[in-house]
RNA sequence: GGCCCGUUCGUCUAGGGGUUAGGACGUUAGAUUUUCAUUCUAGAAACAGGGGUUCGAUUCCCCUACGGGCUACCA
């Protein structure tokens, strides 16, 4: 019987998430649904000098936005905590110690300076098993010395001792059979000077306390796989060591590099989920919610990025993902993020989410532009007439901002130089029928304005732009008599009064 | 530089020893919508290169090229 799931996401609250993280989150959050396992959220914040305040609060909030609830975390509770590393301290240099007592870890004396200057002079400077030889640890100096100098306080490390000569390999789920060399990997540190693990320690001491099963990270982490390969090892952890999913990066449009913050600004999209301010380094970044996108299409495009379920469909709900999500099936590329495809699933996604789950987000929209002052019932109408045209929440301003207000502003171009006092008439009188019949159905309008059409010896083509233009004030949106039925006859005809006398002075200006 | 990972239309990708190399975004043309968008139809558009293996490689192997990642007391 295989133990249950358990799948972790360990960021650390150095800064915004962006969606190369949300995405390993969905991934990791898929797979731990499908198999009915674990979602566990750990804080890595072993970086005392790296903080940044506020960065946690933002992954959760990330995390709600997206739907994505985590079954253990530091607010959720869980019986492996603590969950951030920073109140797991006093774990770790326990477990070090071991390491360095079965000779598989030592003490290193050398500060950060000491070694920034062999950087300097040596080119290509390594801390490995070469070089360890000539630099001070317990290696190299008297065992009683280094256990007096520790005991001493004196300002240390532990580095891990990798082997000099060893193949290292493991089978990654996405990318198959991997092989380092121990020779090519350098004595990573362990335990910092300040005591606390860096990452390396404390993801294998985490995952395996909180006994993770499944371990999915990012590409960039694939160097340094061998160190904790050796690690679960050397604490004689194997047989329960996670199986390893290293995913693909998500790439700048141009390909130069992986998506990074301020690729945001650079090519005009959002890369974190919702709106990221770091007051420390005055850091500004838009976020997707805020852009417009809805949850179901940020998801949506996000699982895209990378894998497939091998057919065409590539519309799913997060319940379709938790359903069709499979390792096999992720890509190993790199892909490069697409705009323009983002903004597809969003429209999609409009298009066919209930107008309950619209209502809402748009109603912050109108209110955020000024519009306040109508019923729900009626922003339904709207939402519902003008949808289709939307692939940003955000476009529903401009979209349906004349079913609450006249125009301010016409598109007198498209109106102007043809126009005449024929035209005028028939406007006055078609203002005039619009009140006494009462119309008040969109095909009554229509089929009102086409007799008038007729009686005033007039084209329908010549005046259906202009009838738009007066109640639009440009050349978009829904079917023009859908629109005067929907705002009603009264403020039909005063927009038509309003236009005309806009109309009228271009025309004798021009 | 060293090591690791990768490479199918511009982009996301399907496919896999014999296919007209499929779909989607974007793009082009047309139809519909007396606006715009939607929708529909059609089109252009790809197996990085060179060697093998094979009757036959885009597919398997090797090399090269290109791209990316890592190379911290950061994650």
């Amino acid at each position: 019987m295989k133990d249950q799931v358990r799948v972790r996401f360990a960021p650390s609250p150095t800064g915004g998430l962006h969606i190369g993280g949300v995405r390993t989150i969905l991934f990791n959050y898929l797979f731990a649904k499908q198999n009915n396992g674990k979602f566990i959220l750990r804080i890595e914040d072993t970086d005392q000098s790296r903080f940044v305040e506020g960065a946690e609060d933002y992954i959760f909030s990330c995390l709600e936005w997206c739907g994505i609830k985590a079954d253990e975390s530091p607010r959720d509770g869980g019986e492996y905590g603590p969950y951030r590393q920073s109140e797991r301290k006093s774990i770790y240099r326990e477990y070090a110690e071991k390491l360095v007592e079965a000779g598989y870890a030592y003490y290193a004396f050398d500060t950060s300076e000491d070694l920034e200057s062999k950087r300097q002079v040596t080119e290509n400077f390594r801390y490995d098993y070469n070089s360890r030889q000539t630099l001070r640890n317990s290696l190299t100096i008297p065992h009683e010395a280094a256990e007096s100098l520790v005991k001493g306080g004196a300002p240390h490390v532990i580095r891990i001792k990798m082997p000099k000569d060893e193949n290292i390999s493991f089978t990654d789920m996405i990318r198959g059979d991997i092989t380092f060399h121990s020779s090519e990997v350098d004595d990573k540190v362990l335990l910092k000077a300040d005591g606390m693990p860096t990452y390396h320690l404390a993801v294998v001491v985490d995952d395996y306390l909180m006994k993770i099963t499944h371990a999915f990270r990012g590409e960039e982490w694939l160097p340094s796989a061998p160190v904790h390969l050796l690690l679960w090892k050397y604490f004689g952890w194997e047989k329960e060591m996670p199986q390893w999913a290293h995913m693909p990066l998500i790439l700048r449009p141009d390909g130069h590099g992986k998506l990074s913050k301020r690729d945001g600004e650079k090519f005009g999209f959002p890369v974190y989920p919702i709106n990221w301010y770091d007051k420390n380094s005055n850091f500004k970044s838009d976020g997707f919610k805020e852009t417009g996108f809805i949850p179901e299409g940020f998801i949506n495009m996000l699982a895209m990025l990378g894998w497939n379920d091998g057919t065409d469909q590539e519309l799913f709900s997060m319940e379709q993902l938790i359903e069709h999500f499979s390792l096999d099936r992720i890509h190993k590329g790199g892909a490069k993020f697409d705009y323009e495809k983002a903004k597809w699933y969003n429209g999609e996604w409009i298009k066919q989410l209930d107008l309950s789950a619209l209502l809402q987000p748009v109603k912050a929209i109108m209110n955020y532009h000024g519009i306040h002052n109508f019923e729900d019932e009626y922003l339904a109408k709207v939402i519902d007439m003008v949808k289709e045209r939307c692939q940003l929440l955000s476009e529903f301003h401009h979209q349906g901002a004349f079913f609450f207000n006249a125009p301010e502003k016409y598109d007198t171009n498209s109106v102007v130089p043809k126009w005449s006092e024929e035209k005028k008439a028939f406007f006055m009188a078609f203002a005039d029928k619009l009140q006494s019949a009462n119309l008040t159905e969109s095909a009554a309008i229509e089929a009102k304005f086409k007799e008038l059409v007729t009686e005033h010896k007039l084209k329908i083509g010549d005046v259906m732009l202009p009838f738009r233009i007066m109640l639009v004030g440009d050349k978009f949106g829904p079917a023009v008599f859908d629109i005067a039925a929907t705002i009603g006859t009264e403020e039909t005809k005063n927009r038509i009064y309003k236009a005309l006398e806009v109309f009228h002075l271009h025309h004798t200006n021009s």
